[in-house]
DNA sequence: TTATATATTATCCAATTGGATAGTAATGTG
DNA sequence: CACATTACTATCCAATTGGATAATATATAA
C-alpha cells in the first residue's frame, strides 16, 4: 500500500510491545537510578518518542512500578520449583538448598540489573521503595527465612546466626560478582559473565554454603 | 565586632570544611547516582549555595572524583594493618584473614554508602568509572588476589575456585546486609545496623569463610 | 591603612526534563 | 464506506539543572 510512507513517515504499525518498553526501562533505571533515568532516554533505547511512553504509562513513577513488577515476575518464574521438583526436593533439605543456590547464581548472572536496581532503590527509604518492597519482596523473603530456619534445624546451616544475616550473606555472595561485572573486568581483567566464570561461581557458592 | 551582621547577613567566616562537602557529596551520589545527584542538593545538605560548591570544585564530575577519592582514602585508613599487626599476623595466614574479615564487616556497616556508590558507578562502564577504578581499585584488588592465592596455597581457601570469584563472593557476603539495610528493615523487620546485628554478621562471616 | 587574596551571595543562561495536548495515520467494525 | 479506537508525531510549557559571572564581604599581609 503506502510503502513510501512506511519509509519516510516511519511506519506506525510495529508498535513496541509492553515488554520492550519495560526491558528498556529496567536497563535505564538500573544504569542511572530513578532520578537520573529519563523518559526520553528509555524511549530512545527502543526508538520511541517520549510521548509514546507517556501514552502507555501515566508518568515516570508508574513506569518504574511496572518495570519493577516485571522484574520480580521474571525472577519468580525463573526461580520457582515445579511440582515435580517440589516432590523430589523437599523444603529444608540440603539438596533443595544446593539446587536453589545454583539456580539463583544463574539468575544473578543472567539479570545483573536486578541487584543494581534494588541497591539503588533501597539506598534511602523513599515511599516508592517501601511500596515496591512490601508488594514484591516481603512475602518471598519471609518464606525464605522460614526455609533458612528449617535448614538450621536440620543442621545444614549454623544455628548461631540470625536468618536475616544468613540470607543477605548468601544473596550478596551470589550476586556481587555479576552485579559488579564491569568493575571486575577493569580491576582484575576477569570476565565474570563468561560461561566458565558463572559455572565456577556456582560451584564455589554451593561448596561454601552447602558443605558436605 | 560585627556581631549584628553575623546574625542578619549570615556570617561569612564559618566556611564549610572540604570534608563537609565531600561527605555531603558522597551521601547525595550514593542516594541518587551521578546523574540524579544535583549540585544544589549537595549544597543544601550542608546549608550552602550551589555557587559555593562550584567555587571549590570546577564541576560536578570533579566533585565526584574528589568524593570518591575521599571514600577510598577513608577505607584504606580503616582497613590497613599497622606495622605491629603486620608482624603479628603474617600475610596468608588464617588469623590475618579472620581479623581482616571482621574489620571489613565493621567498615561495611559503618559506611554502607561505599557499596552503594560502587554499585551505581560500575553499572555501565563509563569513562568516569573506569578512571576511578583504575586509580583506586586496581592495585588493592590485585594485591587482594595475591593474598587469596596465598590462602589457597596454605589450604585456608579452596584451590578450585578462581580468586576473583572468591573475592567478590566474600565481599558481597560482607556488604550486602548493610548496603541493603533499609530493605532488610522493610522486608524482614530486622535492624541490620544495630550493634548486635553487626556483631552477629561478623561472627557468621568468619565462621563461614574461615572454618576451623 | 591600603591592597590583595579568599570566601560568599545573587543572578543569569541555555539545555534538559517530566508532563500536557492537539493533531495525524492506521486498523478494525458496523 | 463511515466512524470509532488505537498508535503515534509534533509541539509546547514550566521547572530544574549545571555552569557562568559580577558584586560584595572578610581576612591577611604590606
Amino acid at each position: 500500500m503506502s510503502s513510501v510512507d512506511l519509509k519516510t513517515r516511519v511506519t506506525k504499525r510495529p508498535a513496541r510491545s509492553r515488554e520492550d518498553i519495560l526491558e528498556a526501562a529496567l536497563k535505564e533505571f538500573a544504569e542511572r537510578g530513578f532520578d537520573g533515568a529519563t523518559v526520553r532516554g528509555i524511549a530512545a533505547r527502543i526508538d520511541l518518542t517520549h510521548g509514546m511512553i507517556r501514552y502507555h504509562y501515566d508518568n515516570k513513577e508508574q513506569l518504574w512500578f511496572a518495570a519493577v513488577e516485571h522484574l520480580f515476575e521474571r525472577q519468580f518464574e525463573y526461580l520457582k520449583f515445579s511440582e515435580e521438583e517440589d516432590l523430589e526436593f523437599p523444603r529444608g533439605t540440603r539438596e533443595r538448598f544446593a539446587k536453589f543456590l545454583r539456580r539463583y547464581v544463574y539468575y544473578c548472572a543472567k539479570y545483573p540489573e536486578h541487584a543494581r536496581i534494588l541497591m539503588q532503590e533501597t539506598v534511602s527509604p523513599t515511599p516508592r521503595m517501601r511500596k515496591a518492597l512490601k508488594q514484591h519482596l516481603r512475602e518471598p523473603h519471609q518464606s525464605a527465612v522460614e526455609e533458612i530456619r528449617m535448614l538450621q534445624e536440620s543442621g545444614v546451616l549454623s544455628n548461631d546466626a540470625p536468618p536475616a544475616s544468613i540470607m543477605y550473606m548468601v544473596s550478596g555472595a551470589c550476586q556481587n560478582l555479576f552485579a559488579l561485572a564491569p568493575e571486575v573486568k577493569v580491576s582484575l581483567d576477569y570476565n565474570a559473565l563468561s560461561r566458565k566464570a558463572i559455572e565456577d561461581h556456582a560451584d564455589l557458592i554451593v561448596a561454601t554454603f552447602v558443605p558436605n
